[in-house]
RNA sequence: CGGGGCGUGGCUCAGCCUGGUAGAGCGCUCGGUUCGGGACCGAGAGGUCGGAGGUUCGAAUCCUCUCGCCCCGACCA
């Protein structure tokens, strides 16, 4: 392909509203153009680049015998209605309606009403596919000898993001692969599970980035389990840890912590109220530095403090679940408080999965300070006298977190401005409390799985997700079968999608440098980037036409820069731009000594070799940068 | 949705405070000289200053409304 001709515009400065590196990139290697906030056309390079990824993506499901389909993308109303997530999905689903519902509307007008017009939507973008699949399957399907089934498609989606960023990785549009299964029990869902599970790691091992399947918060649906797969990418928006002893690898949302040693403090103390005095400090640290007394003359270690969160359940979701902690359910509990140790930070995921909650928030700081009677940094879980808080005790929930299972001599804020007990005992002290591992896990925590290693820290992007769905959508659209008996059962489902487009953007969020994106070899848009240094010379342009039709008969992908009038550093600063992994510049210099020069992009190593042998250098530099590929995926 | 910011040629931006008939660099076109890490000279093309209304003799500039975009937060099967 001759450069001259590709539709391709690169920019020496940075789009100003570019914000994340792979944009930035993207946008001056001409390679993405927006068209709206979170829309983007994908022009020749980047659409190479999807396609690559695409066809790895078919490959490897093929491999496990799905089947490829494409289910559209605009979908009408009446399916999620029967799914129930019309009205639970929330803005993020695009709704809108069509001519005959608008026709209706303006009848309406016409007649003196005034409609509400969101209730004549009828249709939707497709943010996902889980209703359609399972209308298709329900209607083609009957049979137990018709399953297992594995259906995906590769497709636009669109969510309507509060705020669409990070150009393709959060975008509104976007493509994605997304699959979909359907087995007769769970036993086989699990199977499958498992079989998509090592199809992802085949899938971004052969991509060429450094990748980890985490363990992660199956949420709201409530599956049993569900992986993620995350790009290892320093600016990834999820913090991942990964034990450097066994394989356990996990969003931090979700990461056990383990239980730690109750450290020696002598003897017991009762319970010394408004003990501590430590007038206009807020901050944990500081406070225990205060908190001086006989016992403490340098201060209270960190370890022997403890912190108060107080959380909202939404009682609008709550209803009638169970509430452990107190008697009732959660329609009658409005706040829960969480007890942690001063150096610890509270997990909100996992307070929300113990209290079996939809959704959780943390108290509004005023009000907070208006239930408890204190000024934040002075809240605990023991009640001052007469405040709201003592009058509904009994319906607070009280969650300790486990390290604090057997402590004693702790301090607690006071719930008097300025104030903390001394001497606090949980099992002592708070009625009905309940231990459960409530917090954080941090790097360099003890891994609770093995026991031996300890956690890593990384950051990623999450570019891929396995997922058991269970029985949630064959149950609400009656997507059935009979088995060998003559029992109609509803499918047991998983479903397992990989974000096409992000993951390009996250390859290009892993590699790049100073100059440009440094393109894994099996997405790269073109594999070798052939540069004429002086097209307006003959020898140069014979030898440089010759080696890409060589290079081509070879089977490699070559962009030739054949560009006349531009200088020899502009030409390198494009090619460093676009990040092909190998550059073969071709002129006069070189000729004059009777080669050309293979560079690679990654390494920045040289090699000078005869014309002839171009292509044999080339297909050696590919030889070793697949090596390279093979040891650095994930595990 | 709350808070903040920005809309001037394809890109980056100046001009706005203090109204007077629109600029620079990059990119693009043509000619010439160059040619191994974003060369130089000369000549050009290209802008309803996001939109609407208002104030004024006169608005990119002041006022009102509106649309779009960006950032922080909340949200994210």
């Amino acid at each position: 392909m001759k450069q001259s001709k590709l539709l391709i515009q690169t920019l020496r400065e940075t789009p100003r509203d570019a914000d994340v590196v792979s944009q930035q990139l993207m946008i001056r290697a001409g390679m993405i153009q927006k068209a709206a906030a979170g829309i983007y056309s994908y022009l020749p390079l980047a659409y190479r680049s999807i396609r690559k990824f695409e066809e790895i993506v078919r490959e490897e499901l093929g491999r496990d015998g799905c089947q490829e389909l494409l289910m559209p993308s605009v979908l009408p109303a009446e399916l999620w209605q029967e799914s129930g997530r019309w009205t639970f999905y929330g803005d993020e689903l695009l709704r809108f309606c069509d001519r005959k519902a608008k026709a209706e509307i303006a009848e309406r007008r016409a007649r003196g009403e005034t409609p509400d017009e969101r209730s004549f939507y009828n249709f939707c973008l497709g943010p996902t596919h889980e209703e359609v699949i399972t209308d298709i399957v329900r209607k083609n399907v009957r049979s137990y000898k018709q399953l297992p089934m594995n259906l995906f498609q590769i497709q636009t989606k669109f969510r309507d993001e509060r705020r669409p960023r990070f150009g393709l990785m959060r975008g509104r549009e976007f493509t994605m692969k997304d699959g979909y299964s359907f087995h007769v029990d769970d036993a086989d869902a699990d199977r499958e599970y498992w079989a998509m599970f090592n199809a992802y790691k085949r899938i971004f091992g052969r991509l060429g980035v450094k990748f980890r399947p985490v363990e992660a918060d199956s949420g709201a649906i409530g599956g049993s389990f569900t992986h993620e797969f995350h790009v290892l990418a320093g600016s990834g928006e999820d913090a991942i840890l990964s034990c450097d002893g066994c394989e356990y690898t996990s969003n931090s949302e979700k990461t056990e912590a383990p239980q730690l040693p109750v450290g020696s403090c002598g003897d017991r103390f009762e319970l010394k109220r408004d003990h501590f005095c430590t007038p206009g400090v807020v901050g944990q640290v500081e406070q225990a530095a205060g908190m001086i007394d006989t016992e403490h003359p340098q201060g209270m270690a960190l370890a022997q403090t403890s912190k108060f969160y107080l959380f909202q359940v939404s009682t609008a979701i709550a209803e009638t679940h169970p509430a452990p902690g107190v008697e009732g359910t959660y329609s009658d509990v409005h706040y829960v408080g969480v007890v942690l140790r001063g150096d610890h930070e509270v997990n909100p995921v996992k307070v929300k999965n113990l209290l079996g909650a939809n959704a959780l928030d943390m108290v509004e700081i005023n009000e907070a300070e208006a239930f408890t009677g204190a000024k934040s940094g002075f809240m605990g879980p023991i009640p001052g006298e007469g405040t709201r808080f003592a009058n509904v005790r009994a319906s607070v929930a009280i969650l300790v977190d486990q390290s604090l299972k057997g402590a004693v001599n702790l301090t607690c804020g006071a719930n008097r401005t300025d104030y903390h007990h001394f001497g606090l005992d949980p099992e002592r002290d708070l009625k009905g409390c309940i231990f459960a591992d409530l917090r954080m896990a941090q790097e360099g925590d003890t891994c609770p799985r093995c026991g031996k290693g300890r956690y890593q820290a990384f950051r990623g992007i999450e570019v891929g997700q396995v997922f058991k769905l269970g029985t949630k959508y064959s149950k609400s659209m009656g997507c059935t079968f009979l088995d060998d008996q003559g029992q109609e059962h509803p499918m047991v489902m998983g479903c397992y999608g990989i974000g096409i487009t992000r993951t390009v953007a996250a390859a290009i969020e892993q590699n790049y440098d100073a100059d440009g994106i440094i393109w894994p070899w099996p997405i790269a848009p073109y594999q070798v980037h052939l540069l004429s240094l002086d097209p307006g010379n003959a020898e140069v342009a014979a030898v440089a036409d010759r080696v890409e039709r060589e290079l081509e008969a070879a089977g490699f992908e070559v962009l030739h820069d054949d560009r006349e009038g531009m200088s020899p550093g502009a030409k390198f600063k494009d090619a460093d731009l676009l990040g092909f992994p190998l550059r073969l510049m071709v002129g006069t210099k070189g000729l004059k000594d009777g080669v050309v020069e293979l560079r690679d992009r990654r390494t920045k190593a040289v090699v000078k070799v005869k014309p002839e042998a171009a292509v044999a250098e080339v297909a050696a530099a590919r030889d070793r940068i697949m090596q390279e590929l093979e040891t650095a995926g994930g595990r």
